[in-house]
DNA sequence: CGGCTGTACTG
DNA sequence: CAGTACA
DNA sequence: GCCG
């Protein structure tokens, strides 16, 4: 075919990635030459450029580590770019190229380059001036500007009036669920960078979760949050090295791991005790089965809650959630897309409306981070000059209420005296499913009254149809066959965790900071806090240990702790601090 | 070397 | 109190 | 495990 003939074409920032050295081999069956020294440079080449600088606006980006890992004198190579300002487009033209049979160079694949901006390494185009703010702020948090959006799926548009956060979405990672770490990220970045660090993922994922099984938190807190700041890492990583300097919370251990990792393509050892990881993963991925449990179960040779319901009937009596966790095992590790969260929403709402027109019912979690599917909702109540959680509670006891009975909600997780009421015949349905004595009455405890926060499983009406993005739904945990027969799940009419908290109208922003979460984000800078003499809870900045600062407004929180203010969306990305530099 | 987030509900 | 859960 |  001889596509390539003639053609001089040049790698950057070098061609020792595995996708660019593959496009190289290409390159060259198809006649055409790559330029490896700067003799040949050539102002008719045409520059490839590695997809993980190249922002979602076509533009350059994280110049400096681009420029550091250049194969040849990036000052020659560079300035020889500037001053002839050869083609440049991103590398993965050249499968299209291959594809369509011919080069393209239309104008709107060139990749911004500009002069001036070398220090910074982002170019800001005048047209864009406008919004520079924000890319100002971007440029602190400098290593993650990920192109983005572009989820290919049918409805992604559509509901795109509806919320800003749809655009800026970055995706959300499951970061504490070691099975179903999917990177939705993968197409974000470079392909071959995500998946050459996905082994390193997945294996800090696993020492993550072996401590956490050994009782070691905090060593599994340094794996996980390595993990998590390798997951935003755009870029291979060529060295444990580089990721010690470039990656916060990677340390001189876990640069260690990496090298040997990158060596020899493992670890010696990770595979020792993964048998016992997923038989515990098992248990505990059911709703109220924590790690205590699990290990119990599994030092008894049981295998599956079938084993456990032989050996322990009294824990579904007692632990009678668990029947639940049991019976939606298999949907609640199920994510939902937005527009099914909005549903949700929009039910909620108008019922809320019936019960008590002067309370509002806000999204928060995952949602409000602009995932893009959310393992569950979370949904914050509070009521204009309203501090009395007692009213709030009873409001959302009311309004659940009214959702059990238009058969929106399947099953609640707490008991209220009045819940149990109406929804003990549901439980009992469940325990003579699995053919235990029922219990009289009695045997359940009194009931506390006003809770502030409900769990619940909640369906929507089997005319809403769930969408699912391309989710490696087959890697999800499934039920064993044993314990089939309890399940309930059904993934195209789903039962999603829903979960309601409600806050004093004068605690608003610390609530919301809460349950905006994310997890770490929440440690992060409640550490910030303690360090300041303070701390912060759901209910507000406190200097010392109760003096109130601050409840109402959340960028007052910030602000008196000498942070930023970071918008929900960026809040997945807070692993930031300390600018690691050469 | 010592610290590593903070609260709510259950039995 | 320990265990589980929520962010 | 990492960090100060």
């Amino acid at each position: 075919m001889a596509l390539f003939q003639g053609k001089k074409f040049l790698f950057l920032p070098n061609c020792r990635s595995s996708t660019l050295s593959f496009l190289s081999q290409l390159i060259r069956s198809n006649d055409g030459t790559v330029i490896c020294d700067v003799e040949e440079l050539d102002k008719q080449m045409i520059t490839l450029i590695n997809k993980s600088f190249i922002d979602k606006d076509q533009k350059l980006t994280n110049k400096e580590l681009f420029l550091k890992e250049f194969e040849m004198d990036p000052d020659i190579v560079w300035s020889f770019i500037l001053h002839e300002r050869p083609a440049c487009v991103e590398a993965n033209c050249i499968s299209e190229w291959l594809k369509i049979g011919k080069i393209t160079l239309p104008p709107e694949f060139n990749v911004l380059i500009d002069e001036e901006d070398t220090t910074t390494g982002f170019h800001v185009i005048n047209e864009h001036a406008g919004q520079s703010n924000k890319e100002a702020s971007d440029r602190e948090s400098s290593m993650e500007s990920q192109s983005d959006t572009d989820i290919g799926s049918e409805t992604s548009h559509k509901d795109s009036h509806e919320s800003p956060f749809v655009q800026a979405a970055s995706r959300e990672e499951s970061l504490d669920n070691p099975i179903s770490e999917t990177v939705a990220n993968a197409d974000l970045v470079d392909e071959e960078n995500v998946s050459k660090n996905e082994t390193l993922i997945k294996a800090f994922g696993r020492l993550a979760r072996r401590y956490e099984i050994k009782g070691d938190q905090y060593r599994s807190k340094g794996y996980k949050l390595a993990k998590i700041g390798i997951e935003r890492y755009p870029h291979e990583i060529l060295s444990g090295e580089q990721a010690r300097r470039d990656i916060a919370s990677v340390g001189p251990g876990i640069a260690k791991k990496i090298q040997i990792i990158l060596d020899t393509g493992s670890l010696p050892g990770l595979d020792e005790s993964f048998d016992l990881e997923k038989k515990l993963n098992y248990f505990t991925q059911c709703h109220d089965v924590g790690i205590y449990s699990a290990k119990r179960w599994n030092l008894l040779g049981l295998q599956s809650f079938a084993d456990v319901l032989k050996k322990f009937p009294e824990v579904f009596i007692r632990d009678w959630p668990i029947l639940f966790g049991w019976s939606y095992y298999e949907d609640w590790l199920m994510k939902m897309c937005r527009d099914e969260c909005d549903e949700i929403l929009n039910v909620v709402r108008t019922t809320l409306k019936r019960v008590d027109p002067a309370c509002s019912a806000e999204l928060q979690g995952s949602y409000v981070r602009g995932a893009q599917e959310c393992g569950d909702l979370d949904i914050l109540f509070h009521k204009k000059g309203c501090d009395n959680t007692t009213e709030l509670g009873r409001i959302m006891e009311k309004l659940a209420l009214a959702l059990y009975d238009q058969g929106y909600v399947e099953c609640f997780l707490q008991l209220s005296p009045k819940i149990r009421q109406v929804f003990g015949s549901r439980i009992r349905e469940r325990v003579r499913k699995c053919k235990l004595k029922i219990p009289s009455q009695e045997e359940y405890p009194p009931a506390v009254a006003d809770l502030k926060k409900y769990f619940l499983g909640f369906k929507l009406k089997s005319e809403f149809k769930p969408r699912y993005l391309e989710t490696s739904a087959d890697k999800l945990i499934k039920l064993e066959t044993d314990d089939r027969f309890m399940s309930l799940s059904s993934s195209s009419h789903p039962c999603r965790r829903v979960d309601f908290f409600c806050c004093k109208y004068s605690e608003l922003g610390a609530a919301r900071i809460q349950w905006t979460g994310p997890k770490e984000f929440n440690r992060w800078i409640r550490i910030k806090a303690v360090q300041k003499g303070m701390k912060l809870t759901q209910h507000g900045l406190y200097r010392g240990e109760n003096i109130l600062l601050e409840s109402f407004d959340d960028k007052r929180i910030f602000e008196l702790l000498g942070e930023e203010y970071v918008g929900p969306e960026d809040r997945n990305r807070m692993i930031k601090k300390r600018q690691k530099q050469s």
